[in-house]
Parts: C-alpha cells; sequence; structure tokens
DNA sequence: ATGGGATGTTGACGGCGGTAACATCAGGGT
DNA sequence: ACCCTGATGTTACCGCCGTCAACATCCCAT
C-alpha cells in the first residue's frame, strides 16, 4: 500500500536536512521543531525519538554549518598557485580568510547558528584538523617554517587572525556593517588581510603583497 | 491610602531598568516582556502602553548598552598619560581597544543584546561622535596627523581594527574562546592590539610600543 | 508467532508575544 | 464643581513554541 507509512523511515536525516535548509532562508531563530515536523510531514514530537531538545538539534545542523564552512575555506585554499614558499604561506593565509567570510556572507543563516552553538574550545581541536581554527595553525605554523613569521610571535597569531576575520563577519553579517556594498566590502576586507600579512612579518624584511 | 495604586506612575522607566538588570544576569535570551512585567509589579501587557513590541523595549537596552561601552571606553580613553604626540596617539588607539573587549567581558549580557539591534550604518555617524566607532575614528585620524598612520592607509583602518577589536570579544563572550583563561586572554588582547598597532604603523620607522 | 523495543501520534501543560475590551485615574474645559 | 476624554493598567483571549506522558504502530529477533 502507498498510503503514508506509519514510520517515516529516515526521519533523523530529514529532519537534520529540512533544518538546514529553514536555516539557510531564515537564520536560527526561524528554527522551531514543529515548524520542522511540519515540513517533514511528521508529528510535532516525532522530533523528541531523534533529538532530546531543540539544541541537540542545533547541535546537528551545527555540523554540518561547520563542514560548509571547512569545505569554503579548504576551496579557496587550493586555488593558491604560487612557487615561492614564503610568499605562497602567506597567500594561503589570506585565502583562508577569504573563505572564511565569504562562508559567513553567502551562508549567513548557518554562519550564525554555528557561533551559538560552536563546539567549546579549540584546544581539543586535532592540530590540522577538520575545524578553521586546525587550518588557520597550520598556515601559520607554516608562516613560522619558512621564516615569514617570527617564532615568538606565533603565539596569540592565531586567536589575533581569528578575530580579525571573525569579527568582520559578524560585523558584516549582523552587525552594524551590513548594508555595506559589496565593492567596499571586498576592499575593506582585502585591507584587512593585508594588515594582518603586514602585522605578522618581520619589520619590513618582506616586501608587501599585492592586492 | 497605600495599596498599590492603579497607575504606576513610572512605568517605562522601571521597564527599562529591569530590563537591563535581566539582560546583565541572563543575556538577550532572558528577556521576557512578561517576566519583566512580574518584576515590576504590573500586569503583562501593561508594558505595551509604553512599547510597541519587544523589539522597542530591546532597543531602549541597546541605547543603554552603547551608552555603557561609550563610558568604558572613554575611560579607558582617559588612563592614557603620555606626552610624546606619536606614543599618546598610538595609545590612544590601544585602550580604545582595551576598553571595548573589557565591557563586552564584564558586560556580556549587555554587549550581545547591543549587537542584535546596532543602529544600522556607522555612515550617519557624527564624525567623533557618541559611538565607539567616531571615537575609533577620532583616533585613526589623529594617528594620521602625527604622521604614524600613512594617509593611504587610513581608508579600511577603521574596519580593520573595529573587526579585530570586535571579533577578539565576541569570540571570548560568546564564541569557541570563552573559557580561555583571563591571564590568557589577557596577554592574547596585548598581543593583537600591538600586531593592530604595528600593522598600521609605516614600515619599520617607528620602535615597537612596549607592552 | 510473538513479544519487546524502536518509532510515531495525540493531547496536554506552561510560557511566550501580541491584541481587544474593559477599568481606573488624572487633568482640563466648561 | 463637574464631567469627559485620553493615558494608563487589567483581564481574557489567540496562536505559537518546547516539552512530556500515554498510547499506537510496526519491525525484528527469539
Amino acid at each position: 500500500m502507498t498510503t503514508t507509512p506509519y514510520h517515516h523511515g529516515n526521519l533523523r536525516e530529514a529532519l537534520v536536512e529540512a533544518a538546514v535548509e529553514v536555516v539557510r532562508e531564515g537564520g536560527p531563530e526561524a528554527l522551531s521543531l514543529r515548524e520542522l515536523a511540519r515540513r517533514v510531514g511528521v508529528s510535532h514530537a516525532a522530533a523528541y525519538r531523534h533529538f532530546a531538545d531543540r539544541e541537540a538539534l542545533v547541535d546537528a545542523v551545527a555540523e554540518r554549518a561547520m563542514e560548509a564552512l571547512v569545505a569554503c575555506v579548504r576551496e579557496r585554499l587550493a586555488t593558491v598557485d604560487e612557487q615561492d614558499p614564503v610568499t605562497r604561506a602567506r597567500r594561503r593565509l589570506q585565502q583562508i580568510g577569504v573563505g572564511y567570510v565569504d562562508f559567513a556572507l553567502a551562508e549567513a543563516g548557518l554562519f550564525r547558528l554555528l557561533f551559538t552553538a560552536y563546539p567549546e574550545p579549540p584546544d581539543g581541536t586535532d592540530p590540522d584538523g577538520e575545524d578553521p581554527y586546525g587550518l588557520l595553525n597550520a598556515a601559520l605554523d607554516e608562516l613560522v617554517a619558512v621564516g615569514y613569521l617570527d617564532a615568538g610571535d606565533r603565539v596569540g597569531a592565531d586567536v589575533t587572525c581569528w578575530a580579525a576575520v571573525h569579527g568582520f563577519s559578524v560585523l558584516n553579517v549582523e552587525g552594524p556593517l551590513r548594508g555595506m556594498g559589496a565593492a567596499n566590502r571586498d576592499a575593506a576586507l582585502t585591507g584587512l588581510l593585508l594588515g594582518i600579512d603586514r602585522g605578522l612579518g618581520r619589520r619590513g624584511e618582506w616586501p608587501e603583497l599585492t592586492r
């Protein structure tokens, strides 16, 4: 018989996918268990067989968002085509920033959700692992290895880079800089990434990065 | 007669004050019109005589939060006691950052609320006006005036500085860096502000700022 | 085949933001 | 002195939400 079977068969997955869609369209605040149930064609309490509470669902979506963010950063990273090791390392750091911000702007809903449910501390992160912080750290280590970044300045550089890029994203996505034109925004981001690059390099020893 | 008078007399003000208290304690998500009404000892619909909706109340709280933030930054600014004009300007920029982050950490609830309801674009801001962005711009202009910052690098410097400091705040207040120890945090912030200072200054022309 | 565990449904509860209809009061025009 | 009008507060209601408990259905292992 083709009447809707009593059991959905793959509800958890369906819920997460619907949730991702809702968040993409309306941000985290649009995410409601009941709305999801409606979309998936299931009763409002069914979700509780798969998620302890709303937060658990949010976490699942955050996981997807994290994957997407990492993918976006990796994609940008892969565009770096440069031979000179120093320039290459600097470009890679730059592109991490670009990818991060690109994702934030392109997927504002997921980005916002991600940072209301970020997996606690970046200490327990595998060094060059599956999160942006790991990629950032790897890039910074590389900058030290090629001699651009002083080992003494390596400490804290991760936080500085992350803060700058994340702050730029937040201010543009949900903050007072939303509504800045795309052109201005691009220019500002370029300037910010150049500033970071300049702030990291040993004093005056290296040429500026071309835009 | 001392029985509660039918009219409160100063409800709007009382609501805002209670709201500020609630947000300080539990963040923006703890803010509920009904809860507020309970605290103030008034029926849940009374608030609608003074605020169109919840958002209007949030805006009122945001106004207070903004004042507090500016006060915090100004306070820090006032601590700069330095004769040499260049060093003074650099220190002042540094202290703006410190004040901003201090506020974010000390008043996490208000800070978070502020950036869910920030008064749109910083374009209509009076140049050295009553918001942190104005103070920041004034400080950067001063850096140009004293010759530390190249006029050509002035464009975008505001966004870069704001992004870095704001990002640091966000990551520490509600983001994955929450739980970083106070000592580490202080060191990281110092490093970030030094990095900004270094990134702005004309290449190698000026001595490092002592911590 | 059957019984138990997994999955889904129904109905309820309390809390929320919001609105409408009504109650109370204070002050100004007559 | 009076009343009436507008501002303020109350009560009662709506629909939404998250969550839970009790019940229904179905699949699989024994």
